[in-house]
DNA sequence: CTGGATCCTGATGGATACTG
DNA sequence: CAGTATCCATCAGGATCCAG
């Protein structure tokens, strides 16, 4: 909230939202792989911490990419759904997957 | 270097590599605007810091998505071009361009 | 002046433990 | 199951410094 971003680019906007190592990850699971509830998205291949996962649904909540929607009463459960904006960054995704398997299939990381 | 990726995933491979806030805005203008010199990059609009600007640069060559192409003797300079496989992120930059035009124009950030 | 390197401080990341 | 809390390590960001 409250946040400027850091230039008009919507290049630098669209990072400004999902430029780090996991949104877009989670994104994936839930795109891609139908993922929905906390558990699902906490065990993926990648292992993410619970206190960053909580953080990011949030943020993607916040942002309009996912929502939250109620599936069980006592105790309130919520499957965490793409909105249309949040269908919208597939092809980034996909573009990543292609250019990972492209050029970084095998090689190893430099980081 | 020595450092290995969180997974199989291509996605999550990408991530590994270009998967942070400033790494894919130094590749746009090195792509897109045609920047060269350590100055160029600097003074775009985000206004990297100096040090972290050295630091993608150096990874990005380290990776193999841009080569150091000296210009000039003494003092020696070079220019930071991009290779065929810092061609080949061009499509998750356009995608990220197009996510940014369509959803947050004008719209305020969250984080 | 260009192309960085260094330093310092606050923010973020990440592992794990804990709670409703 | 779905998160919080905690603690430590690393990174970001800004300022400044240094070498060619």
């Amino acid at each position: 909230m409250g946040v400027t971003y850091r230039s008009e680019c919507p290049i630098a906007r669209t990072l400004d939202v999902v430029g780090d190592k996991w949104t877009l990850l989670v994104l994936r699971d839930a795109l891609v792989f139908g993922r929905k509830t906390f558990a699902e998205f906490e065990h993926g291949r990648e292992r993410i911490p619970t206190n960053l996962l909580a953080d990011r649904l949030k943020r993607l909540v916040d942002c309009g990419l996912l929502k939250k929607v109620p599936y069980q009463e006592a105790p309130k459960r919520y499957h965490y759904v793409p909105t249309p904006e949040g269908e919208a960054v597939l092809p980034v995704i996909r573009a990543m997957k292609d250019f990972g398997e492209k050029y970084l299939e095998g090689k190893a990381p430099v980081a």
